[in-house]
DNA sequence: CGCTTCGTACGATAAGCATCGTAGTACGGG
DNA sequence: CCCGTACTACGATGCTTATCGTACGAAGCG
């Protein structure tokens, strides 16, 4: 009865397992200005963002990829929704495999933020 | 008066001020494998070591140049003492500019490899 | 002084990546 | 069925980087 998921849509997008989600490529992921930006607003918002909702410094084909490299590095989970895709950070999985680190990033960046707008 | 800092040996190396590090240049530090594993043996250790103390699976150019990286981004101390040149963390200006951030990375990565090593 | 050890500098190379523009696909609404 | 919106795919480009080899400099030892 009611399988859980229905058809996706027939649009999927490849997410890493949790078990093969990498420290390495989260950092590298987290180590881009704009990719970095993306998350802390991902986290703010405590809501799933369509990717149109951002207003990036880069065009549309650049932030594509950039969501790609989030997602592909298993910080971000990605589906659509009709015409939208929308996005929301994995914190089950990157708490379960890494406790602490994500709210440990967010602050680090939420204090770096505020140190170079002369706070 | 006394001007604290003798003279030091004559070569000296470029380090960031505490102020000028970058959380995203730490990130990327650290999302090298190689360099992850450097600044996990400087922090079990706990004590200078220095560079050909390592044994890394590059060779020794490569190594400078990962020592380098580690240093411009502010992650490790370096000064030469005598031929050798030591290495040491900057646990105080890390701890102070991001608070518990160098314990959360080097526990995941602690983590990750018991995860690996089939634990 | 010569030799060894430790690390650097420089150049080469190949791969990766951030960026863009254009052309195209999927979905929803009139 | 046509159109607009949202996002993608592909190719190009120029920058960064991880890697190496070779040649060099600095400190210590006999």
């Amino acid at each position: 009865m009611t399988t859980a998921a229905p058809a996706p849509s027939s649009r999927d997008l490849p997410h890493p397992a949790r078990e093969e989600i990498r420290l390495e490529g989260v950092l590298h992921a987290l180590s881009d200005p704009v990719r970095l930006r993306i998350v802390r607003e991902l986290a703010d918002e405590e809501v799933r963002l369509s990717c149109s909702h951002f207003d990036l410094p880069v065009t549309k084909s650049t932030t594509t990829h950039h969501f790609r490299v989030l997602r592909e590095s298993g910080v971000i989970r990605q589906t659509y929704e009709g015409t939208a895709k929308m996005n929301g950070l994995r914190r089950d999985d990157l708490d379960d495999l890494f406790p602490g680190l994500l709210d440990c990033l967010l602050t680090a960046a939420a204090r770096q933020a505020d140190r170079h707008r002369g706070a």
